[in-house]
DNA sequence: ACCTGAACACCGTTCAAGT
DNA sequence: ACCTGAACACCGTTCAAGT
């Protein structure tokens, strides 16, 4: 699995194969299967390993800043783990492993004790870990490609019309006047959240 | 194109194959290559096509409203359309063909028309669309299979512990209660957004 | 102009055979 | 107990050859 995460994380899920790894490992692809019972469970193994690694308990703080020191570190880790919030979100046949069970129960938990209902409870999980998964998936897939960004990023604008795209362009200049490792775009939608959350506390 | 999309609604991308879909024509798979340049293309171009169907004109409503119609709009298109999200969030490569630069033009104009600074607009573009986007998403990687859905559901309820997983229960317990087909929970988190910002807009 | 056969370089996985 | 060769049923794509 260790051979399988390094892998993945410099050449992305995509291009991971069973017959890869067994060259990182000096042995053939079939000898694999003596240890893991297929491709799909190795890779649930993977994203239970990164959903392990999220922290979950933030001693003496209220609930906004611990769920908000959540997302953050799963943010952080899924951007270092480029390729489990893809498999996360596609899965094909869904499963929860452990890790990831402890990570919804602890997020439904804190809300509970916020004094949140059941049903708000529900709602607020729904919203706080789409907006990490999917936020930071679609940061994730809209990076500019490190080898060619000038490239890249001359190429975009030739699509780009001054007067049909006046406000994309405008958008484009914000984005490089403030550029942001994501984290404060992410940021901002979190609090969004968080703050339209407490507003629906009952006090 | 039509043929690639009817195959990918009924048994997704994933399956989706040049030669499935020469076969669906009567035809060989290589002889595609007359039509198209190749896959990704193509994929690029069933995408775009969903992209233009999504409402991004709604007379005499105000911004809130009309970023809710083309929100809900589009829940309910990329629904439809299973493979369209996936899609758009994990491209390999990152391209914005006509109709996703019109939608993405649309909102940044609405929410430069209604007020905001340019970088509160772009801060809210990323919070729209990440949540429509990536809440969706994550609703289809979720959905119940519909095969075997009492199987499904007690293996899965198998997996919970009594005491480790209390709020989970609950969680599930909620789901059950009120049975939702998304558009709720999408619109929870949706208002959460739109109300968020509107509490921003200087008056 | 359009289609095809054959081929290339890949996949995940199985299974009998080796040590 | 662990590894392997050979095989199966797949991929996307190219290209020379056909009509």
């Amino acid at each position: 699995m260790d051979a399988a995460m390094t892998l993945a994380d410099a050449s992305g899920v995509r291009a991971l194969s069973m017959r890869q790894i067994g060259d990182h490992l000096g042995v053939q692809a079939m000898s694999l299967y003596n240890y893991v019972s297929g491709k799909n469970a190795l890779l649930s193994a993977m994203v239970d390993h990164v959903f392990g690694e999220i922290p979950l308990e933030v001693p003496n703080a209220d609930w906004k800043t611990s769920l908000r020191a959540t997302a953050t570190g799963a943010h952080d880790l899924f951007l270092a783990h480029p390729w489990a919030c893809e498999l996360v979100l596609t899965p094909g046949s869904i499963d929860f492993p452990n890790a990831r069970l402890r990570y919804m129960e602890s997020i439904l938990a804190r809300l509970r004790q916020a004094g949140f209902s059941p049903l708000d409870a529900s709602h607020g999980y729904h919203a706080l870990d789409s907006h990490t998964l999917g936020y930071t998936l679609w940061e994730l897939g809209h990076r500019i490609p490190p080898d060619t960004p000038e490239d890249f990023i001359e190429e975009l604008f030739k699509q780009l019309d001054d007067d049909a795209h006046r406000y994309l362009l405008e958008h484009a200049k914000v984005h490089f006047e403030y550029p942001d490792d994501g984290t404060n775009d992410f940021a901002f939608g979190l609090d969004l959240i968080l703050d339209g959350l407490d507003a629906r506390l009952p006090r």
